[in-house]
DNA sequence: GGAATTATGGCTCGG
DNA sequence: CCATAATTCC
C-alpha cells in the first residue's frame, strides 16, 4: 500500500509525470492540492530529487504554509527545504540578494497602494497635472497595467504616437519610476518586473536560479499575468520541468492583469506539453455541483468540461429574497446561530460571501448583536490604520532613510511644530542638491530661510540617529517599544481617553504582538529576525493569510478572497442584478466582463461542500441611495428543481413593519423561477411598447455621454439600439439596459 | 502653525 | 454613507 493508492487514475498520472511541461486542468474541488503535494513527495522520495531543487508557487502565503505542512507529513522534514511561496515573496527574496545589479540598494522598501497614491499625488503636483482630469488612481492603474505587460515608460511613449493623453501618462510613469528609485522603493508590480529585468540582464543570476529550481510548479495558473508568465518561463527554460495547475473557469483576476491566454495557450507555447484533466469533484454534493455546472455552461469562451461527483445528492440549494439588506443579514446570521445552537455546525464551518467589501457591514452588525464570533477578511487593512502606519514609518525611517515618504510622514508626528512651509523649504533644497529628504534634514543649517525651525529639525534628526544606532543591538520588538516610549505615542492616546483612542492603543498592542510572533517564527526557522525582514513580511501578507483554522468564527469575505477555500455551509449574499453581477459589467460594452463575473459566481457556488444558501434583497442602500434590484440572472441560471424556496419554514421573525406577507414574497420568487434561464422573464417587462426616441434623435447615456441614434432593431426581448456617441464612437446596446434619454 | 469645520467625491475585485 | 481634502478660523 503506497501513499499514491488513494489517488484516482488521472491524479496518479499527474503525480508520476515529472519530466517536461505539464498542464493540469483541475476543476473546483478535484483535489489539486493533493496532487501537488503528492507530486512533490514523489519527486523527493522516489525520484531522489533534492527538496532544495523544487519551487512551488501558490496564490497566498496561507496556501504555501499549508502545502509545506502537507508535504512534511508525506515526506518527513524534507518539506521544509522545498521553496513554497507566492510570486511576490519569491521575487523579494531574489531581489534582496541581487537588486544591486540593477542599481538599487538591497534594503529597498515596498510601497503599498496608499504609499503609491501619496507618491503619485506629489508627482502630479510637481508636473502640474490637474488631478481632477487625471485621477491618481487611474494613472496608477494604467501604470500597473503597463508593468503587468512589461511595458517601459519609453515604450509607452512610443506606442502613444500622437495620443496626447497616452503621452502624458508615459511622462507620469517615467517620473513615478524615478521617484520610486530615488526613494529606494519598489511597488508590488516592480517586484515582478525588476526580477524579470534582473534575469534578462544578468545571465549568471538567471542561470544559478535555473540550476536551483529544476522542478517548478505553479498553482492557480489561470490567474497569472504576462510578467509572471515571463518569470516562470525564464526559470524553466533550462530544464523544462514546468507543471502548472489551473482551471480556466475560475479565472477571476482580469482586472489585475491576469491573462487567461496563459492557460488556454499553454499547449501552444509548450508543444510537447502533457495535458491532464481532473474532473471528479470530491468537495460538493451533487446538487451544488450541478448548479455550478449549469451556471458556468452559459459562458462561451471556455474549455468544455463537466465536473462529476460520487458524493450524495445532498440538500437542495436554498434561495431567499428579502425586503432589504437588513433583513437579509438578519436571516443569514439567524440561520448560522440556529445551526450552532442545534449543534449542526461550528461557526468556522460557515462562510458569508459577497461581491464587494462594503456589504460586510450589515453582517458585522448582526454578528455583534447576536454575539457571534466573526472575522472579516479584506476591507480596511490593519496596516493601513493611521496609528500603525505612523509607527511603521518610524521603523521604515530607521531601516531606510532614503524613503522620503516615511520620513515626511513622521517628521511632525507627534507634533514638533514643523509645518508645511518648513517641509516645502527642505524639500526644495533636497531637490536642488539632489539628495534625499532625510539627508537634507541632517544639514538643515544649509537650507535657506529655515529660521526658527532649525532647532526642531535638529532635535528630530538626533532622535532618529539615536534610534538608528540602537537598532544595531535591539530586537525588532525592542526598537518598536522604544519608538512608542520615546515619542509618547501611546501616552498621548491614553490622555485622550476616548473610545477611538482606546481602539488605537489596542491596535498598537496588536502590532507589538506581531513583531513578537515574527521573531518567534524566525527563531523557529533558524533565520535572523531583522527590521527589514519584518517590514517586508507585513508588506506581503494578505489578510486571508491571518485566518486561523483553530479559532471558531464565521468568515465574512468577498468572493475573490474565497478562491481556493471550502466550507460546509456557504451563504452567497446580495444575489441581485446590479450587485452581482455588478452594474459595472452589466453596462460594459465588453461581453467578456459578464463572463468573468459568471466565473466568479461559479467560484462562489463551488466553495460549498454540504449546503448553499443564496440570498437577495429587493431594495438596498448603496452609497446612501436606495436601489431597487431584480434577482440576479445567475440565480435564474440555476435549474428550478435544484432550488428550495423556503415557503414552509419561516424562521426569522418579521422585524420591520413593512415585511411583505409570505404569500407575496413566495409569488415573487416563483415568478423568478418560472422562466427558464435566458428566457429571462424580467427582460420582457422592460421592453417598452415603444421607445420615446427614434433614429436620428440625440440621446444621453449614463456612461458614454451624448450621441445620435443610428439604428433601432426590434429583437425578441428588447430593442437593440445603435448609437454613435461623440466620445466613444458607435455602440450597440439593449434599450432596456441602456436607459437612453432623449435630449 | 494647528485645529475645526465644511466640501467633495468615490465602490468593485487584491498582492 | 464615510473618509479625506480643502478651507476657514483661531
Amino acid at each position: 500500500m503506497s501513499i499514491y493508492d488513494t489517488l484516482n487514475p488521472p491524479q496518479q498520472e499527474a503525480v508520476f509525470h515529472t519530466e517536461g511541461p505539464l498542464l493540469i486542468l483541475a476543476g473546483a474541488g478535484s483535489g489539486k492540492t493533493r496532487v501537488l503535494t503528492h507530486r512533490i513527495a514523489h519527486l523527493i522520495a522516489d525520484k531522489g530529487v533534492n527538496p532544495f531543487n523544487i519551487l512551488a508557487i501558490t496564490f497566498t502565503n496561507k496556501a504555501a504554509q499549508e502545502m509545506r505542512e502537507r508535504v512534511d507529513k508525506l515526506t518527513g522534514a524534507d518539506g521544509m527545504s522545498v521553496w513554497v511561496a507566492t510570486f511576490h515573496s519569491t521575487c523579494v527574496r531574489i531581489l534582496r540578494r541581487y537588486i544591486d545589479r540593477l542599481g538599487y540598494d538591497n534594503r529597498f522598501t515596498i510601497y503599498d497602494s496608499d504609499d503609491q497614491k501619496t507618491l503619485m499625488k506629489e508627482i502630479c503636483r510637481k508636473l502640474n497635472i490637474d488631478t481632477k482630469k487625471y485621477k491618481e488612481r487611474s494613472l496608477l492603474a494604467q501604470i500597473s497595467h503597463a508593468k503587468d505587460e512589461m511595458i517601459t515608460p519609453d515604450e509607452m511613449e512610443m506606442n502613444a504616437g500622437g495620443d496626447f493623453n497616452q503621452k502624458k501618462v508615459a511622462q507620469v510613469y517615467r517620473e513615478y519610476q524615478a521617484a520610486l528609485k530615488s526613494n529606494n522603493a519598489l511597488d508590488f508590480d516592480d517586484l515582478l518586473v525588476k526580477t524579470v529585468e534582473l534575469f534578462q540582464n544578468c545571465g549568471d543570476v538567471l542561470e544559478s536560479y535555473q540550476e536551483k529550481f529544476r522542478y517548478i510548479m505553479v498553482d492557480e495558473y489561470q490567474d497569472t499575468n504576462t510578467v509572471q508568465f515571463k518569470f516562470v518561463s525564464l526559470l524553466a527554460a533550462r530544464y523544462g520541468n514546468l507543471c502548472v495547475v489551473g482551471d480556466d473557469d475560475q479565472s477571476i483576476y482580469k482586472f489585475r492583469g491576469a491573462n487567461i491566454g496563459n492557460i488556454l495557450g499553454f499547449e501552444r507555447v509548450f508543444p510537447d506539453a502533457k495535458v491532464i484533466r481532473l474532473e471528479q469533484n470530491y468537495r460538493s454534493t451533487k446538487n451544488i455541483l450541478n448548479a455550478a455546472n449549469e451556471v458556468i455552461a452559459n459562458n462561451a469562451a471556455r474549455k468544455e468540461k463537466r465536473l462529476w461527483t460520487e458524493n450524495p445528492e445532498g440538500e437542495k440549494l436554498h434561495f431567499r429574497q428579502f425586503m432589504n439588506g437588513f433583513e437579509e443579514a438578519e436571516y443569514v446570521i439567524g440561520d448560522i446561530a440556529k445551526k450552532k445552537r442545534e449543534h449542526l455546525a461550528d461557526y468556522r464551518e460557515c462562510a458569508i460571501l459577497y461581491r464587494t467589501n462594503a456589504q460586510s457591514r450589515l453582517f458585522e452588525e448582526k454578528c455583534l448583536k447576536a454575539n457571534i464570533p466573526y472575522k472579516i477578511v479584506g476591507g480596511i487593512n490593519f496596516y493601513a490604520r493611521k496609528e500603525i502606519k505612523d509607527l511603521l514609518c518610524y521603523l521604515k525611517t530607521i531601516d531606510n532613510s532614503a524613503d522620503d515618504l516615511a520620513v515626511r510622514r513622521i517628521l511632525n508626528v507627534p507634533k514638533r511644530g514643523i509645518g508645511a512651509t518648513t517641509v516645502g523649504r527642505v524639500q526644495d533644497y533636497a531637490d536642488y542638491m539632489n539628495v534625499s529628504f532625510y539627508d537634507a534634514l541632517r544639514v538643515a543649517e544649509e537650507v535657506p530661510s529655515i529660521g526658527r525651525s532649525l532647532n526642531k529639525i535638529e532635535g528630530f534628526v538626533t532622535f532618529i540617529q539615536s534610534l538608528k544606532s540602537k537598532a544595531q543591538a535591539y530586537s525588532v520588538t525592542e526598537i518598536l517599544e522604544e519608538v512608542i516610549d520615546l515619542t509618547g505615542y501611546v501616552d498621548e492616546l491614553k490622555a485622550e481617553d476616548t473610545e477611538e483612542s482606546r481602539a488605537r492603543i489596542e491596535n498598537i498592542d496588536e502590532l507589538i504582538s506581531k513583531t513578537v510572533s515574527y521573531e518567534e517564527a524566525m527563531k523557529a526557522e533558524g533565520r535572523e529576525a531583522t527590521l527589514s525582514g519584518f517590514l517586508e513580511e507585513i508588506a506581503l501578507i494578505a489578510d486571508i493569510d491571518t485566518v486561523d483554522p483553530d479559532q471558531d468564527y464565521v468568515l465574512l469575505m468577498t468572493l475573490h478572497s474565497a478562491k481556493g477555500l471550502e466550507f460546509p455551509y456557504v451563504y452567497l449574499a446580495g444575489m441581485e442584478d446590479g450587485m452581482f453581477p455588478s452594474s459595472m459589467c452589466i453596462f460594459s460594452d465588453d461581453p467578456t466582463d459578464m463572463e468573468e463575473e459568471r466565473r466568479l459566481c461559479y467560484v462562489g457556488i463551488t466553495r460549498a461542500m454540504k449546503e448553499l444558501t443564496l440570498t437577495s434583497a429587493r431594495q438596498r442602500l448603496v452609497r446612501g441611495e436606495t436601489q431597487y434590484n431584480k434577482v440576479s440572472r445567475f440565480v435564474r441560471e440555476i435549474p428550478r428543481e435544484l432550488v428550495e424556496l423556503g415557503t414552509t419554514i419561516q424562521e426569522h421573525k418579521p422585524s420591520m413593519q413593512e415585511t411583505p406577507s409570505p404569500k407575496n414574497s413566495y409569488m415573487q420568487m416563483r415568478q423568478t423561477f418560472r422562466a427558464k434561464p435566458f428566457e429571462a422573464q424580467n427582460f420582457k417587462v422592460t421592453k417598452a411598447a415603444s421607445l420615446d426616441y427614434g433614429v436620428g434623435d440625440t440621446v444621453r447615456h449614463i456612461k458614454f455621454g451624448v450621441g445620435i441614434v443610428r439604428d433601432i432593431v426590434e429583437g425578441g426581448r428588447d430593442y437593440e439600439v445603435t448609437v454613435d456617441f461623440d466620445k466613444v464612437g458607435v455602440k450597440k446596446m439593449f434599450a432596456g439596459f441602456a436607459k437612453l434619454k432623449k435630449i
